[in-house]
DNA sequence: ATTAAATATGAACAATTATTCATATATTTG
DNA sequence: CAAATATATGAATAATTGTTCATATTTAAT
């Protein structure tokens, strides 16, 4: 088969499973949004090089966002966390998330082109 | 929100839910196996634009790559196709199996970058 | 027509998981 | 310190899903 050993295959059946909720995916999403994106220029910005910017956005933002109560969104940034694909900050008694590094932005631009296919 | 509706983040959950099996994961690599790349050069060819080539096995072929029943390949290969990932091919009592389009190859080239970090 | 080989399918079971509800923790403000 | 706000967590439930076993279908060969 593949050169790809059982430790690879098991943590892309990770990432993959965390990325396939509708949860978390709009969650992933709200973080991707480019109508708040902070580089200004939009659809392939040069500093962001993907059609979407990474932002900053709080639980209770998220939560609009998503149109998911308060506990579902906590649970599944844990879920988010835990795999290492956000990271928070916190300022006061909020925490805000982001998405952690461009593999999250490739991998949703891929799955989006392929979804808008026909 | 995002300007994604609700039928293409529905069908970006599909793609990814299929993509997250690990039997499906283990069959979907090994229709990009590069050991038998018919393009014959390997890493990054010109033809193929990625780093693995789309073959072309049957189903017990697939059954020895994954390690896997025949029935749970079997299974598993119907829910590839009724999501349209592989297309099939008849050749006497033989189905032979293969990646419908180069999106898969993207999406696993993506997944399996992330996966090798650290 | 039977038999053999390759693949598909249906039912049943086991295991995983998304969501909700209730409650806990942490931080700020008065 | 008490109250309020924001977020996290544990337990319970409901629903989904991967796998197996048994059986069915399809094609080729004798």
């Amino acid at each position: 088969m593949s050169n790809i050993n059982e430790q690879v295959l098991d943590k892309m059946v990770d990432i993959l499973s965390v990325a396939s909720d509708k949860t978390r995916l709009k969650i992933m999403l709200s973080l991707l949004d480019e109508s708040k994106c902070s580089c200004g220029s939009h659809n392939h910005c040069g500093t962001c090089e993907h059609r979407s910017c990474m932002i900053e956005k709080c639980v209770s933002e998220i939560m609009v966002d998503t149109n998911a109560s308060q506990s579902l969104v906590s649970h599944q940034l844990k879920i988010l966390k835990d795999i290492d694909l956000v990271s928070t900050r916190r300022e006061g008694t909020r925490i805000y998330y982001s998405l952690k590094d461009g593999h999250v932005k490739q991998l949703i631009s891929v799955v989006l082109e392929h979804a808008l296919e026909d």
